[in-house]
This record gives C-alpha cells, structure tokens and sequence, in this order.
RNA sequence: GCCGACGUAGCUCAGGGGUAGAGUACUUCCUUGGUAAGGAAGGGGUCACGGGUUCAAAUCCCGUCGUUGGCUCCA
C-alpha cells in the first residue's frame, strides 16, 4: 500500500499547496498518511476530491523509479524542499540505505518495494480523518491522519465498504440503546454504565454461568467493600503508580481519614487471606469476586462499554506455593478456555504480556520474582498448546500477564481474559503459609478474570451474536438465554430477554437442538 | 488529557439570523385473519448548557459539558 503514498502526496500538492508529509505506513486495514496542512483547512468533505485525482492520477499509469540516495544528498533534498518531518526520519537512517522513489514528478523517501506502474490500482476509497501527533509525541506538531484502502478491483473495494456498514449495525453502542440493555446519563458521570433491567438480566446470567463454573473449579465467592483505605493501597503500591491520576481520595469528615474507590479487588482479598493463619495443606486458595472497580480513565479514552471508569471484572486470586503455581495456571487457562468455548468465540488471541527489559523502572520486583513468574507463564502456554504472541512492555506492574483478545465489529482489539502470575502482593502484604517444615514462607498469588470485565465482555458479546442472542444456545448446559431484536420478524419461539430462564440441562440441549434448526432456516 | 468533527422530538436525521420540520416510535379512533398492514387525528423539543454580537440567535462568535474519530494512557 506503499504505493498509494506517491498518489496521495501528488494529488494533496497539487490541490493544497505547501502541505508537508509526514509517515504513511500500511496498517492492518489499508494504510494512513499524516498530512501537515499547515494553515489551510482540511475535513472530511474533502477527501472525495482528494480521491478523484488520486484515480485520475492513477491512470496515467506512471511507473515508479528506484533510486539510492546519499544521506548527504537526501537531506540537501529536503532541506530545499522545506521538509522538517521527512529530516527528521532521516536523521534515523543509515547511510548507504536511503532510496527515493520517484513517480511522475513526484520524488519520495520510501523503502519501497513498489509494484511496476499505478495503472494497478483500480479501487481507492479514503475513509476517515483524525488528528495525530508527529511521532505520537504530544509536544510535537499535530498532524491530520488520512485513513484509506485500496484495492486491485473495485468488487473488493465495494466488498469491504459493504463489511464496514455490517460491523457498524453490530456496534454495541447502537444495539444496547436499541435492545435497551444500558445506557449512560450525563448526571451520573461519563463511563458509568447505567445498566436497565434487560441488561441486568444478562449479566446476571452470565455471572450465574461464571459462578457454576467457578464452583467445579475450587474457588470460594467472597464480598469485600468498594472503598479501601489509602494506606492498603500504599501497600499495594497501586497508590505509589496510579494516585496521581486516579479517582481522588474520598476524606472523612471527623477523623481526616482517606478512603480511595477501589481500582481492584486484590488488595482487599490479600487481606482476606491474612485473617488467620494458613498452612501449605490449606493451598491453594480461591477467593472469587463479582467486584466492581473504579478507574479514572482518560476521558479521550472512553468508549461504549468496552472502556469505562466503573464495571465488574470477574475477579478471583489464588493463593498457592511456588510448585503450584504452573498447575494452577493451567487450570485457569482451561477455564478461560471453556468460557471462551461455550460462548462461541474462536478467534482469539493470546498474548503473553512480559516486561521491557530496556526499562525496569516501571515495574515493581525483583528480577528473579519476575524471571519465575515470566517463566511458569511461558510454560503453562506451551503445556496447553496456546498459539501465542509475546509482547514486550506489555506486563502490568507488579507481574507478567498471559491475556486474551478478541476482535469487536469493528477490528478494534480487546483485551478480555487475563491470567496474571505476581510475586509482589505477597512480598508487600507479608502474606504467609506454614510448609511442611514448620517455617513460613511466602505464597504466590495468580489474578485471573476470564471475562475481564462484564461491560466489555458484554460489549464484545452483543457484536459477536449481532444482538441476536438466541445464539446464545451456545451458552448452553447451565444457560440459555435468547431474546429478540424485533418480534415481529422473529419466530415466535424467541422470547424475550425479560421472560429468559435457566433451563436444566436436559431441556437446555433439547431446546438447542430445535432452535439450531430454527436459525439455520432462517 | 491532546487535536479534529459533532450535539435539533424516544430513535434516524433535514433545515438554518425573524419565535421549529420529516420519517419512525408513542397515544386515541377507524380499517384489516396474518408475520415490521393501511388510514385519520393527536401528544411530545426554552434546537446540550452558559455568555456575547444583533432590533431579532436554534442559526454567527466565545466558553462549558457531552458524544465521536484518532493520539497518548490502560492496575
């Protein structure tokens, strides 16, 4: 798509005057180019023209033209051509590496490869604007980010234009409001979902299947408040990483005392733990929690359900010695593994989440904690056969994550399970078991949510089924549930959200094998 | 938080300096044995909020709030 850079400068220089270039990379769908328009006003009305030269430009059928370039000369290029963004990335080059493309009378930085002429291009569809910063740096200028795809035929151009109005009829934004599952209130706050009856209900189903599955599993439920004193968190050393940009402290009016709104629910279950004394007999331990948490988001940042600034994760901790540990996490991978399952996502990925080693400044621990925890992951990964991908810098900090994402309607990512190893809570909370040598020693704990949290887990789900959640068949053996977006278009059989009940699961399964057939007719 | 766009009836949106419109939904009535049925009438909006310009502002300007596309961030 590289190509597609030459055709979209020509035709912005020939229409806007003076305008400056910035990276134009191609991205999973399509590409972007950064444009600095200097003083001259761009918006979306415009790309239509922009787009109209670029095919008219496009059938002339330039050939495109390689050519090595001097770093010397590269720059004396551009300096002429008053260009400060395309110095800049010189700047990061070697010499002996810098080609120029040329094509017509456009010269260009480019890596290249490019294909033979721009008679190839047949579909050009230029989608949306956005500002961006020069380099995602903040400081530095803003520039406007042109979205765009192209395509070899204009049948696939019109394929995918078609697929973008689909995804959008999915978007759990429009399909909460019309299925009247949340909604959000300017009075109570942004990214507070206000959750109505219909969309309670589902939770509640969905919570209700967690909690079977948890049961079998070995975990306990337990229930702890949504304020915590400043001081546990001091201690967490969450307060030390987010204070400044969370939720601010609640005081109490006599004694001075500090509250916060609690972003987590591992603290409060550390101290569960510690409420008596714990023998290595007693491992693991499972404290499982619906808990809701608060986190200041950034209010560029919120979006639907998927982020908000106060929701449930499907929380639980356990507390296990250091040679469970790898058993345990496995045993959590094939949970998520069977939640994932029996609601039908199968495009997932799992990303193990290590630290950047370049900068260690940003977790807590010490190296050897972290070289075990990084490690037990990496093998549990393995043993299940899990198709990873590892990212570095992507770990939280006080641990490394193996975590879960799947795509929403609209390709966006989405983190929704993750399994966390941590040394540091345990360290910080002197948590303690007695072994079979009659010393204390220190446990390991593991966070883990499968559906991360019920709001985005909710949101990705109504985008998966389309808000058809008579799909929800899949939920099967413990849930069924199936509701209707319009009755009057579906069979009678689907009935409403409201009227949803938790058939046995003998029903359950013959009920599936009736509405399988059913939705297969349709 | 930063930059851009947007904010008109429950929903989708048109309009645009001279005191508000459509479709749909809703209410009532009529018609109609059928899968988003037809007709009639009706209710509903200080055009997000607050300032300013003006004889006059929903319409122009500024600010605030919110939504949204990105950027940065994400325990």
């Amino acid at each position: 798509m590289a190509l597609l850079r030459p055709l979209i400068s020509r035709s912005l220089e020939a229409l806007y005057p003076g305008v400056k270039f910035g990276i134009g990379p191609n991205i999973e769908n399509g590409f972007y180019y950064d444009v600095d328009f200097g003083d001259q006003p761009f918006d979306g009305a415009a790309l239509e023209k922009v787009e109209q030269k670029m095919v008219e430009l496009a059938k002339a059928k330039n050939a495109y033209q390689r050519q090595a370039i001097s770093k010397e000369e590269a720059i004396s290029y551009f300096k002429e051509k008053n260009d400060p963004y395309k110095l800049d990335l010189l700047e990061g080059l070697e010499d002996g590496s810098i080609t120029f493309y040329t094509q017509g009378n456009f010269v260009d930085l480019c890596r290249g490869p490019h294909i033979p002429h721009t008679g190839f291009i047949k579909a050009i569809k230029l989608l949306n604007i956005a500002g961006a910063y020069w380099r995602g740096d903040e400081t530095r200028p803003m520039l406007t980010r042109i979205y765009g795809i192209s395509f070899p035929k204009a049948k696939e151009l019109q394929e995918y234009l078609t697929k973008l109005e689909e995804a959008k009829k999915r978007d759990h934004r429009k399909l909460g409001r019309e299925l009247e599952l949340f909604t959000f209130s300017e009075k109570v706050g942004m990214g507070l979902p206000l959750w109505l009856p219909k969309g309670t209900l589902l939770r509640e189903r969905l919570i209700q299947f967690m909690k079977r599955a948890q049961d079998k599993s070995g975990y306990q439920q337990v229930t702890t408040p949504h304020i915590g004193h400043k001081a546990l968190y001091e201690t967490s050393g969450h307060y030390e990483k987010y204070g400044k940009d969370s939720f601010q402290p609640i005081h109490t009016p006599n004694e001075g005392e500090e509250f916060l709104l609690k972003p987590m629910n591992c603290p409060h279950h550390c101290e569960i733990y510690k409420h008596k004394p714990r023998s290595y007999k007693d491992l693991p331990v499972r404290y499982a929690e619906f808990g809701t948490v608060y986190r200041y988001e950034q209010s560029g940042e919120l979006h639907g359900l998927t982020r908000v600034r106060g929701f449930t994760q499907d929380d639980a901790h356990i507390f296990c010695r250091p040679d469970q540990v790898k058993e345990e996490f496995i045993k959590v991978i094939d949970l998520v593994l069977y939640v994932f399952k029996a609601l039908g996502f199968e495009d997932y990925t799992a990303q193990i989440s290590l630290r950047d080693p370049e900068n260690k400044t940003k977790y807590i621990g010490e190296d050897e904690a972290w070289n075990k925890a990084e490690a037990s992951i990496i093998e549990a990964a393995a043993e299940r056969g899990l198709k990873t991908v590892t990212e570095l810098g992507e770990a939280a900090f006080y641990g490394p994550k193996l975590d879960f994402m799947v795509k929403d309607a609209l390709g966006r990512k989405w983190q929704l399970g993750t399994i966390q190893v941590d040394y540091q809570l345990p360290e910080r909370f002197k948590l303690e078991y007695v072994g079979a040598d009659n010393q204390k020693h220190r446990p390991v704990m593991i966070h883990r949510a499968p559906f991360g949290s019920l709001e985005r887990f909710v949101a990705v789900l109504i985008e998966h089924c389309a808000g058809n959640f008579h799909y929800g068949y899949l939920l099967s053996r413990c849930v069924f549930y199936r509701f209707q977006r319009n009755i009057r278009t579906m069979p009678k059989r689907y009935v409403p959200i409201w009227k949803m009940r938790i058939l046995s699961e003998r029903s359950t399964t013959e009920t599936r094998r009736s509405d399988v057939k059913s939705v297969m007719q349709k």
